[in-house]
Formats: C-alpha cells, sequence, structure tokens
DNA sequence: AAAATAATGTGTTTATTTTACACATTAAAA
DNA sequence: TTTTAATGTGTAAAATAAACACATTATTTT
C-alpha cells in the first residue's frame, strides 16, 4: 500500500523544465514505425516486404520500416516510408499495435508502431523497380528478420478483422470493380468461400455500391457490370450497435 | 519515382554496429505509457485521474501515465504504472494506440501508448489514499490535460466496442455478480438500455456463466442469484466468423 | 452459323437470430 | 398480513442469414 504515495509525482508540482529535464534524460528510446502494406493481385492477397538490410538477417524478408526523427509525426513516418518504398502517397494508412519488447530489435532499444495499408497493386506495379522489394503471398510468408513475423500476423488478423466491419477493402482494388472482384478479395482476406447470391445480396442491401454502368472489358467470359464504393455515403451514415456477442 | 530507389537502405547492407549507431543517434525520443483505468461503481463507468503533475496544466485532471525507462518492456511499464497507483498486479491491460504527435506534449517530444485497464473498485476501494487521484465519471470527463481527452475517448470507444465482443467487463465486476449488476454494466458503459429479459437470454445461450448456487446478500429487494464467469471454457471456444457488416 | 461453354445475374424457401412484450414469484418493507 | 419492488421466465413476430437452382449472356469451339 506504502506503494500508492511513496513517490507520487502528484505530491509535488514539477515546473515545466524539471520535466524537460526528465524527456531529454537518459530514458530515451529509438522509434520506428513499421508498415504492413497489402495487396491484392490475381486473387491473392499479397504483403510487400523487402531483404533485410541487417547483416545479421541477410537474405531474410522484412518488414518496410524506419526510424521516426524526432520532429516527425509517427502518422507522418509511415506515410514517408510508403511513399519512399511505393511512390504513392494517397494511401489507406491505419496504426495497428505497438511493439515495445526490449531485446526486439538487435542493435539496441527500438520500439516500434506497426501500422497496416492497403494500396492497389495494379496501380502500383509500375513502380517497383527494386529487385529487393517483393510481392509476398500471405500464405507463404514465414521467418521473417526481427519480431516481423509476429507483427505481420497481428496486422493480418486486424485486416481480417476489420474487413468484416469497415469498408476498407476497396483499397485494395480499382476504383471500378466486380461483384466478382470483390468477392474474390473477401475469399483471399478471410480464406473462406463464400455464396454468389448471398454475398451480392449482402452488398446490395448495404447500398454503398453505384452502379456506374459499365461492363467488364478483355475478360474471357460474359463480362460483369462495375462499381464504385460511395465513400461520401459511407462517412454521413451513422452506424449502430451491433449487439453482444462472443 | 526516383524516391523509390534513391536512399534505398536495401541496397547496402549494414553491420550491426552501423544500425546501432543510428538507433542510438540523435533522433531518440522519450516515450510515455498512459493508463486509462476504468472503475464500475455505484452502476457508472468510472475512470480513475490524477491532478496534473506539470504546472502548466495545475489544476487539471489528466490520465495515469510516466515515461518507459530504456531497459523495459512497454507493457511492463504499464503494470508498474498500475501497480504504483493502485496497489493491483492482477489487473485487465490491455494496449489501445499510440499517440505520436509531435507537440502532444510541452516538454519536449514524448510519445505515449496508450493501455485501457479495467479493475474491480470494490476490491481496489481500500487502497486509494492519494487526494489527489479521483474517479471521475467517465459523462464528466472533460478538459484534460495534454491531449489525454482525445485519448480517453479513444479508450473509451475502444471499450464501448470492445465488450461488445469479449468478456472483458467481468474484470469490472466482483468474482461473484448477479445479471442485474452485469446487464447495469452493460448499460452503463454503452449508455443505453436493454431489455432484461433478452439480455439473460443473451448471456445464458452463450452458456458461459456459472450458476454457483448463491444469492445476494444485503439488498433492499428480492436477492437475485449470484453467477461467475467461466473463463477457462471461453478460452477454449474458438470464435466463428460474424460475417460482413458496415 | 450453330452448339457448347463458362461465367453473370436473379428469387424463394428455410432456418436462425433478434426483438417486443406480460405475468407469476419471492423476499423485504410497511 | 398486506404492499412493494425486484427477480425470473416464455412466446409470438420480425428481421436476418443460409441454403439452394435456373435462366441469361458473351465467348469460344465446332
Amino acid at each position: 500500500m506504502a506503494s500508492v504515495t511513496n513517490g507520487n509525482p502528484a505530491t509535488n508540482i514539477k515546473s515545466l523544465q524539471a520535466i524537460q529535464t526528465e524527456v531529454q534524460g537518459s530514458n530515451r528510446i529509438a522509434l520506428s514505425v513499421d508498415c504492413v502494406i497489402f495487396g491484392f493481385d490475381e486473387n491473392k492477397l499479397k504483403v510487400l516486404l523487402i531483404r533485410s538490410d541487417l547483416k545479421k538477417y541477410q537474405g531474410l524478408w522484412s518488414l518496410l520500416g524506419d526510424l521516426v526523427a524526432a520532429k516527425e509525426d509517427i502518422h507522418d513516418a509511415a506515410y514517408r516510408i510508403l511513399k519512399e518504398r511505393t511512390g504513392l502517397d494517397d494511401v489507406y494508412l491505419e496504426q495497428v499495435h505497438t511493439f515495445g519488447s526490449v531485446t526486439r530489435h538487435p542493435a539496441g532499444r527500438v520500439v516500434t508502431v506497426a501500422y497496416c495499408s492497403l494500396i492497389n497493386v495494379q496501380h502500383h506495379k509500375l513502380k517497383i523497380l527494386d529487385n529487393e522489394l517483393h510481392w509476398h503471398d500471405v500464405q507463404n510468408v514465414a521467418g521473417l528478420a526481427f519480431d516481423h513475423q509476429e507483427i505481420f500476423e497481428a496486422c493480418y488478423r486486424w485486416l481480417q478483422k476489420r474487413i468484416q466491419e469497415h469498408p476498407l477493402g476497396f483499397n485494395l482494388l480499382p476504383k471500378k470493380f466486380s461483384l466478382r472482384d470483390l468477392q474474390n478479395l473477401y475469399e483471399a482476406i478471410l480464406d473462406t468461400k463464400m455464396d454468389r447470391r448471398n454475398f451480392r445480396k449482402k452488398f446490395f442491401a448495404m447500398d454503398f455500391l453505384i452502379d456506374i454502368d459499365e461492363m467488364e472489358q478483355d475478360v474471357p467470359h460474359r463480362p460483369g457490370k462495375l462499381y464504385k464504393f460511395n465513400f461520401d455515403k459511407y462517412a454521413k451514415k451513422k452506424k449502430k450497435w451491433v449487439g453482444i456477442d462472443f
């Protein structure tokens, strides 16, 4: 019980200067951002990996990351990494989790903030000029450098959950897509099969798909209709409670 | 497009030493943990706040937090703060989000990792000996120091969502509770009213409540039956997909 | 040109889940 | 003993989800 009161900072009001001393003291830590960049290509969910630049992990793949600069917002750092690696600057990006084990980095204490990014591979395809960058099938990701396997898996689980409750999957598709594309995307991410009729019914009922009155081109079968997702309409709707279930 | 290849670290394999230089370089950052500690008392959801120890924010309330030590896991730091402030060391604790705006702390760059903690106020009650600590009704939390209002609100939203999908609410209740207690808890957290019969039906159908064959004591009305939550059984069950809905 | 192929596009029926709703029971209090 | 205020339970209706089959269309093959 003594611990409640002993050493309680609230009992001594501190000047800004006193705090500054602490903040600039010896317990500062390197902070990095790691991006788990997902893409969707040939009906498979992919993740963009880079060969580790660290001798210890030579040959192993790792996530795209970098240290956060002293005067850089962590979101900005994530955007910077994406921009540097993919050339894209208008991408879906969301923070997932922070990994702060003391020993996670061999070079010393580096706490890393994991971000999940979803990009349209078709759009991005032209920009990968770097042999050290590669799109990996998510099913075959293993043995990443550092603790990146754990980070990747956390982000993949996050995506699987998130995609069922929020319309972020559309960031992986071209602006115009067929319902078959959309279903393939969900099936790939969730690693499951769905009934085509019920899937369509579900999305039509949500009423966020805009029929743009165009058809697929250059497909070796009857072309399907193309749709856009109505992000504006979605942004305006207020969500309802789903209910207790676990 | 030049940005894709220019300055790409993967093109130069680095020694551990080279990385160490970077990691120990000038861009290290102070890292803190802030705990949003929820409690449930008199059928209201509460949050434990402390008076800011910073002159600039004198008189304002703030979350319980501290700097993470150079060789301290961030989870350990969160547990340490809880232990120091509440005396409790066996509490529910989960990371929620990391806040990394450059200007969020007046004393310099401090990135903070927010944790949500749920504790049993009855158990904890005896241990608050500190006038600077206070349980606030969540409805009346406003004008916190730093960016703590934003952090608090993010954690509250997180809790509202999380409690519908995971059995973490039980950490706010005594080990033995009545179904009325449980419903009051959900109603307080979600700020809504529920049908008593449907609520019971829902929880009985989940089949995680253990009827311990005891009744409430010292209540001024017909006592209700007491239950425990079967955490073991819950841990063993494998979750099913919920389905697409947004 | 006709037939075969392989995909798109649609509707109904059933089962399950959720919601709405009312009364008997029990212990405490009056 | 009566009153009161809560606990405890069941059913019917509505909404949602799941299972399921066939006609249509464009392409490809014959």
